[in-house]
DNA sequence: GAATTCCCCTG
DNA sequence: CAGGTGATATTG
């Protein structure tokens, strides 16, 4: 029997299709079709690890709703109540993905905070690491402080001392027994290939970042310049600047471009040295710094992207925050950037009042949100609710993947998606319901360019953005 | 490596 | 519904 409703339009698939997709426990079909198995009143993604239930004895269901409606109860396995990409969902693979960001983020964590933070024990972390990356997470740990160590010692002049505390370690001694175990040279031998000049006044921490020709700067300038939130970030013709958290600390940064050099001059300003790591992925990621750009540009030549309309050297501006991300992302539906990002310096006005006019400080925190009346906001009702309910919702799972965000009323695949785009680190998302890129392939079309989106893959963030004039 | 947990089948 | 089987994830 098959009691899939014609609701769902991916659903369409045969039953032959579906049957074979069970018994393979075929994952290309997870959250497709959900497996109701009638004797346990139980019901299964199509990857559940359980004992295969007897063709007889089950029915199917497009979702996983109509399969509560008619009675049956989600499996505590393979939870399949959970929201598709959320860390419930993707199980085993996603701990370790997050256990490899704190490690590499988080240098001053130990093995047992790290596990903790995962809800998992140590023991089971060490196993899950080892069997997915044949390689200790302590020994990992070690060699990603070292790396960094290096890179401090040649990209900046921080004294080793500080360097040792930046990377995790306590004091300069365990660095230098480490890196000279490891890579036969102490720290001072590396830092005497360094020919940066200048101390680092006060507290200041300087880090020359550098990146892959080209780099259109004046397309990412001025799009970030047209986003501005006043008090939390400043941008200029050569620079910008913004307060970011980091391991729940507030790091200024200013991030200096330097042409000539392909790099950024960047300019930290922190209390304590542990967040610098931290620090240097997230202005990594808002100017997209490791991009390969030549393999962008062929991939979206590919997809029709005439060379004309190709703006070579593009880079996705990114939003490291998710709270901020999802902010922007709400905010923005439905309506032009400059209204958009006026009501974003309304709400941070109104709720983060900076002591100093001339001050730079933190975004908005979602308990300051939640816990605001925002009548003052211009926008539509609903949209005020879904904010606040979104503010809410942060609070309380900061940690949810973003897919779960879907199950906040106002909040659907547009606004998950350009989160996506902004924040995540996967350049392959496609706006393809954003009403900008789809006027803009329409023109096209009329013009007889037709862009296949898909062969833009795995770059079509990328494609996104060309299709935005900013 | 054992114990626990969970699922599904059969009687 | 109870009892038994098999399989995987996770822990101590």
């Amino acid at each position: 029997m098959l009691l899939i409703a014609q609701t769902n339009p991916t659903m369409n698939l045969p039953i032959a299709t579906i049957q074979r997709a069970r018994i393979a426990r075929d994952p290309r079909f997870d959250g497709l079709f959900f497996v109701a198995v009638k004797t346990t009143g139980i019901f299964c993604r199509p990857i559940c690890r359980a004992r295969m239930p007897l063709e007889k004895n089950v029915d199917y269901y497009a979702s996983a709703i109509q399969a509560m409606d008619q009675g049956f109860r989600p499996c505590l396995m393979c939870r399949p109540d959970s929201a598709p990409g959320s860390f419930a969902w993707k199980g085993v693979e996603t701990t370790v993905e997050r256990g490899v960001k704190l490690l590499s983020s988080r240098l001053s964590l130990n093995i047992a905070e790290i596990s903790e933070k995962l809800g998992i024990s140590t023991r089971y972390f060490n196993r899950l690491f080892e069997q997915h990356l044949q390689i200790s997470p302590k020994r990992y740990q070690l060699l990603n402080r070292l790396l960094f160590a290096k890179q401090l010692l040649h990209e900046s002049t921080l004294p080793i001392e500080q360097v040792a505390h930046a990377c995790g370690f306590n004091a300069a001694k365990p660095l230098q027994h480490h890196m000279k175990a490891n890579t036969g040279l102490t720290p001072s031998q590396i830092r005497r290939a360094n020919s940066l000049k200048g101390g680092n006044e006060g507290s200041e921490i300087i880090v020359y970042l550098s990146y892959r020709p080209p780099y259109q700067w004046s397309h990412i300038q001025a799009f970030f310049k047209l986003r501005e939130i006043h008090s939390n970030e400043f941008v200029d013709d050569s620079s910008i600047s913004k307060v970011i958290k980091v391991g729940g600390q507030n790091v200024l940064f200013k991030a200096l471009h330097q042409a000539e050099q392909n790099r950024f001059e960047v300019r930290f300003l922190l209390s304590d040295l542990s967040v610098l790591k931290g620090s240097i992925g997230v202005v990594k990621k808002m100017l997209d710094l490791s991009c390969d750009p030549h393999a962008i540009a062929s991939s979206l030549k590919q997809s029709g992207m005439p060379e004309s309309m190709l703006r070579s050297g593009i880079r996705l501006p990114g939003i490291n925050d998710r709270f901020e991300a999802g902010c922007r992302a709400i905010v923005g539906q439905q309506v032009t950037v400059k209204a958009a990002i006026g009501q974003l310096n309304l709400l941070q006005n109104t709720l983060a009042k900076r002591a100093n006019p001339d001050d730079l400080i933190a975004f908005v925190s979602p308990a300051r949100v939640a816990g605001a009346d925002l009548s003052f906001l211009k926008m539509p009702n609903a949209r005020k609710a879904t904010l606040k309910a979104f503010a809410e919702f942060m609070t309380q799972r900061p940690n949810a993947s973003i897919a779960e965000w879907l199950t906040i009323k106002g909040i659907g695949t547009w606004t998950v998606n350009y989160v996506n785009m902004r924040h995540s680190d996967n350049p392959d998302v496609f706006l393809a319901t954003d009403l900008v890129v789809k006027n803009k392939l329409k023109k096209l079309a009329e013009q007889q360019v037709n862009i296949d989106a898909d062969t833009a893959a795995p770059w079509r963030s990328y494609l996104t953005l060309n299709l935005w004039d900013l």
